[in-house]
DNA sequence: CGTACTTTTGACTTAGTTCAACTCTAGTGG
DNA sequence: CCACTAGAGTTGAACTAAGTCAAAAGTACG
C-alpha cells in the first residue's frame, strides 16, 4: 500500500534497505474518494499526510468572485499535503477528479521519516522539483498566448506521465474538461475550446473524451517554446527531447 | 557571514546548538554581484550553493519571443539553488537587483548538512513555504485583473517583509522598475503604469523612486482579495506547529 | 549638460471574455 | 430499451481588458 511512496522516494536514487523497511512497517490506512469530491479542504488541520495511491486529483485555490485556480496536478505517487504537518492548515484544496484512493500516514510517522537523512533529502528533492514546475507554470500562465500555453500544459504533462509509464505512443489520459482546463490555465472555457479546435486543425493535438492523442510531440514542443530541463528527470536515462 | 542562513533555518523553530555550530564552522565565501548583473544563469552547474547575505535580487525565466517572466524575488537569508546540488542543472537564472552580497557554500557542505535531521528538516520546511508562495502566484496571475493583481503582490511583499523588519509604517523598499513589474506579473509595462495611476488615485499605493507606500494595508488587501494565510507567518512572524 | 533609462501619454489594435443559446453525450430510471 | 436529464462541448455576436507602437517628459548620473 505503501509501496507508491517508496517509488516516490526512490525517484532521486536508491534508498538504503533499513529505510526502505521502517517506510513499509508505517501503519497507514486507505481512504476512498468519489469523483468531485474534496479530499482536503482549505483550513483544515489533517492529522495525516495524504499520499495519492490510484486516481486522479488536482488541488486549486477559491479566488474572491467565485473563480478558481487549478495549481497542481496529482497522479500516484503524490503527496498532497506535506506540508500541514509544518504549518497550521491547509491554504488551499485538493479534490479526487477520478476515483482516488489515498493512503493516509500519520502525521508522526512522517516525522519519524524526516529523522532518516535518506528519506529526509528524497523527500526535499520531491519538493525541490515541484518547486520547479510551479515555476515552469507561472512562466506558461504569464508570457504564453492561449494556444502555446495550451500545448505547453499538455507537453508537461505528457513528460511527467512518461515517466511512470503512463502513456503510449502520444496518447494519455487528461481526465479534466474543458472549464477546469480553463481554471487550470487562467483562460475562459470558451477560449479554450475554440484554442482546442485551432490546436487540432493544426494536427497538434487531439482532445476527445478525456484522452489526449499528441501526433508529434516534437511539433508541439516547438510551437509551445517548450523545453523539458526544469522537470529534471536526467539521470536513468530519462532525460529525453521527445520520444 | 552565514548567520543569515541561521536565521532562516531557524525560522520554524530553534536549532539544537551543535547543528548551528556545525553551520558556524562551514568553509563558506563571499562574493558581490553588481546590479543588474546574473548571479547564476540557466544552464550553469554551479558547484556551490548561493545565500543571498545583503541585497535584493530576483529568479527569472526566459521564454521563446525574448520575453521573460520573473518567478521569485530573493531577500537576505534566501537560498538561490538548493536544488542544483540534486538537480544537474539550473532551469532559470538568477539576478542582482541592488548590490548584492552572496554566501558561497560548497556543494559538500550542504550534503554534510542534509546528514543532520534538524537541519534537513528546516530545509525542507522552507522549501515547503516557498512552494505554497509560489502556487498563490500562479493563481494571482491567473485569475486577477491588473489592478487586484498587483496589489496582491504588494500584500504579499509587505507580509514577506514585515516579518524581517524591513517595513516602517506601510513603507517598503522595491527596487524594481515598471516594466520588471509587468514581467513578475505578466502584465506589459503601459499597463502596469495605467494602473499604478489608478491604485495612486484611489489612495492604495504610491509607487516612487524605488519605495512603496501603502497607506491602507487593510484597504488594499480588500480591495485584491489578499489573504495572508498561505505564507504561514503567524502572529510573532512564527506561528507554526513546529515540534 | 549629455546620454541612457525610466515613466508617462495618446491613439489604435487585439486576444481573450462574456452572455446566451444550442447540441451532443453519457448516465438514470421507468 | 427508450425518454429524460444534466453536464460537457460548441457556436455566434458583442464587448473590454490589456497589448502595441511610438513619441514625449522626467530622472539619474558620469
Amino acid at each position: 500500500m505503501v509501496e507508491a511512496l517508496i517509488r516516490k522516494l526512490e525517484g532521486f536514487g536508491p534508498l538504503p534497505e533499513d529505510d526502505k523497511a521502517f517506510v513499509r512497517n508505517l501503519k497507514v490506512r486507505a481512504r476512498d474518494f468519489a469523483p468531485r469530491t474534496d479530499i482536503i479542504s482549505e483550513g483544515d488541520d489533517p492529522s495525516d499526510v495524504h499520499l495519492v495511491e490510484t486516481g486522479f486529483a488536482f488541488r486549486y485555490k477559491d479566488v474572491e468572485s467565485g473563480k478558481r485556480q487549478i495549481v497542481g496536478l496529482l497522479v500516484p505517487g503524490d503527496l498532497c499535503d506535506l506540508h500541514v504537518f509544518i504549518l497550521k492548515a491547509m491554504d488551499h484544496n485538493i479534490a479526487a477528479q477520478s476515483p482516488t484512493r489515498v493512503v493516509l500516514i500519520p502525521r508522526e510517522s512522517i516525522l519519524d521519516l524526516l529523522e532518516r537523512p535518506s528519506i529526509s533529502k528524497a523527500l526535499l528533492m520531491a519538493t525541490l522539483v515541484d518547486e520547479a514546475t510551479l515555476r515552469d507554470w507561472i512562466a506558461n500562465i504569464g508570457q504564453r498566448n492561449a494556444d502555446a500555453r495550451i500545448g505547453h500544459f499538455f507537453c508537461e504533462l505528457h513528460a511527467r506521465l512518461k515517466v511512470v509509464g503512463l502513456t503510449s505512443d502520444g496518447r494519455l489520459s487528461l481526465p479534466l474538461t474543458q472549464t477546469q482546463l480553463g481554471e487550470t490555465l487562467g483562460l475562459s472555457t470558451v477560449h479554450i475550446n475554440r484554442s482546442l479546435q485551432s490546436l487540432r486543425e493544426r494536427d497538434l493535438v487531439l482532445l476527445k473524451r478525456g484522452m489526449l492523442e499528441i501526433p508529434d510531440i516534437y511539433a508541439l514542443q516547438q510551437m509551445s517554446g517548450y523545453r523539458s530541463n526544469y522537470l529534471h528527470l536526467g539521470e536513468s536515462g530519462l532525460n529525453f527531447v521527445s520520444e
